[in-house]
DNA sequence: ACCCATGATAGGGAAACACTATCGAATGCT
DNA sequence: AGCATTCGATAGTGTTTCCCTATCATGGGT
């Protein structure tokens, strides 16, 4: 009892106190929401001061908690400083060949790249946008250090990392029966017009495959050879179909688009996005810290998905 | 791996920097060597930095160490800074009205008062040197806040909190031929001119006790009526006899003395030493981080006893 | 009146912690 | 030389703490 504080729990009031909000600040923190209840409760507790005010639909920092957070926030920064000074000055920087696939990349990036230049300012970060099969190529022959893809990944020569969780959806024309609809089982998919990415993306793989395991047969097998997400939402909106989508893009994606969203019963078929590394890397561990700082900054930026 | 320091990783570090001694660090922190150590050696490969070098019969800052010094140290304060802010204002502050036996006070007081000076600056500390029956009358009615004495102590008024262990040595003439020896048994006490200090001193009471266990009788009848251990070290080097000093009165009761000191035999008989406050204080938790500053003390200060 | 969002709570499995006991190396004493 | 001592590292173990998933309670919005 009346312990020091821990640098968890200094960091969870900060966060707390920055988001007002304990599930986006857990997010932040890359613990969960019960984890940094606890933590901040348990340091108000120990120090018998109550720091945060919880009404029930907002969340505000009383008197004390004012006049401590800048002194929590201090020692939060004291800390960082440590490590930061401590650990080699090759650490997270100079220059990181990234490849991401087409299907991540323009919804992933915004709140990427941000969240890199924060946390390891000295890395000169270098994007690749390339199909999965192009990207395993790059790494294996150096071009790329590090790669954001889906699984699975059939190379004995790279491991994973993994970095999120995320269902598929259907984008629908808006005036179509399914807008906002949910509970979609895949095999009502069997009388539906379906659009696919051309060849090569494995977004387009791993839909076909969730139409074939559930019967649906000819997926695939349209005369759509659309190249991006992007043009494939226009021909949706068009009314020539549906597609799938992955539950990131969804938000930019129908953006002032006629489109309507549906979503699938549980268990929705979805899709684990990691990092990929050379396996004879030398650089594994600092490749860790940077997924650490790539799932936190998913789960800020895009909190439709699972953190890993 | 590579997680962020904790708060006991950043003292350890500094304590060992400014002690230069992995023991007595783990003292001040009051922790165990080894757990110093690991805790240590713990954030140097999370780091990949090598802080200390450790030679065998030295320890030394590295070049790294001495650079990252100061960081560790403002973060250690910092969240220091924060705790101290937290708690309440009241909190270890103001008069505090503490009872000392007299066979503890000359031997302790002296490691005590700066620390306490140190680590509760706002403390006013008042110090009453008194036998145990007259100090828990005065923790009764009010007079004392806390109290530091020997088990056992029997009234059911008071709780304790344990500080510390030690043993019984004794203290013979320099020239008697006990003197350096170790492995002494009680019972060879019989044919031996024992010393006690006069009635109501609990050291007194358990010397005695000690004595008429081992069966050596007639133990307490002898006519020295001394008042303090510093009166019967006297008598002792004047070849009267020999006595029991508790370990903590040793190195200051042996400086300039013509006294040898004999040790007995494991499991030495010794004595445990507590905080002891009213039971029905509303200040219990106060006072357990005030035990806990006694302990730290202690353990520095006087190193042959044994943290409770 | 229903539903959704939010933070608190319960319970369990895993990881970290800190202790005791012991070791190996190096020094200093006789 | 030889022996005892001192110091930090290591082994092994039991406990605590941590953090997750699952669920609950409550209040506002529709």
């Amino acid at each position: 009892m009346r312990s020091t504080p821990t640098v968890a729990q200094l960091r969870a009031f900060v966060a707390v106190a920055e988001f007002q909000h304990f599930r986006d600040a857990a997010a932040s923190l890359g613990v969960s929401q019960p984890t940094l209840s606890q933590s901040l409760l348990t340091m108000e507790t120990n120090l018998g001061v109550q720091l945060i005010e919880r009404n029930p639909r907002k969340v505000l920092v009383t008197a004390d908690g004012q006049f401590l957070l800048p002194l929590a926030r201090a020692a939060v920064d004291a800390v960082d400083a440590f490590r930061a000074a401590a650990l080699p000055d090759s650490w997270l920087s100079g220059p990181l060949h990234l490849g991401v696939i087409p299907t991540i990349a323009p919804y992933l990036l915004p709140s990427l790249l941000p969240a890199v230049h924060l946390e390891a300012p000295d890395l000169q970060l270098h994007v690749h946008e390339d199909q999965t099969d192009r990207l395993l190529a790059g790494l294996a022959d150096g071009r790329l250090d590090v790669a954001i893809m889906a699984l699975p990944v059939s190379d004995a020569r790279v491991s994973t990392e993994p970095l999120y969780d995320e269902d598929f959806v259907l984008a629908v024309p808006a005036e179509h029966g399914w807008a906002g609809a949910t509970g979609i089982l895949p095999s009502q998919l069997r009388d539906e017009e379906l659009l696919f990415l051309e060849e090569g993306h494995c977004l387009r793989e791993q839909a076909v495959e969730v139409c074939l395991s559930s019967g649906v047969a000819n997926a695939g097998e349209t005369n759509a050879r659309a190249a991006s997400l992007s043009t494939i939402v226009q021909l949706v909106s068009a009314g020539l179909g549906m597609t799938f989508l992955p539950d990131s893009a969804v938000k930019v994606e129908t953006r002032g688009a006629q489109l309507g969203v549906a979503r699938f019963a549980d268990p929705a078929p979805g899709r684990r996005i990691v990092l990929v590394h050379r396996r004879t890397s030398t650089r594994s561990e600092e490749f860790e810290d940077f997924a650490e700082i790539l799932r936190r900054s998913v789960a800020v930026g895009m909190p439709s998905v699972r953190r890993a």
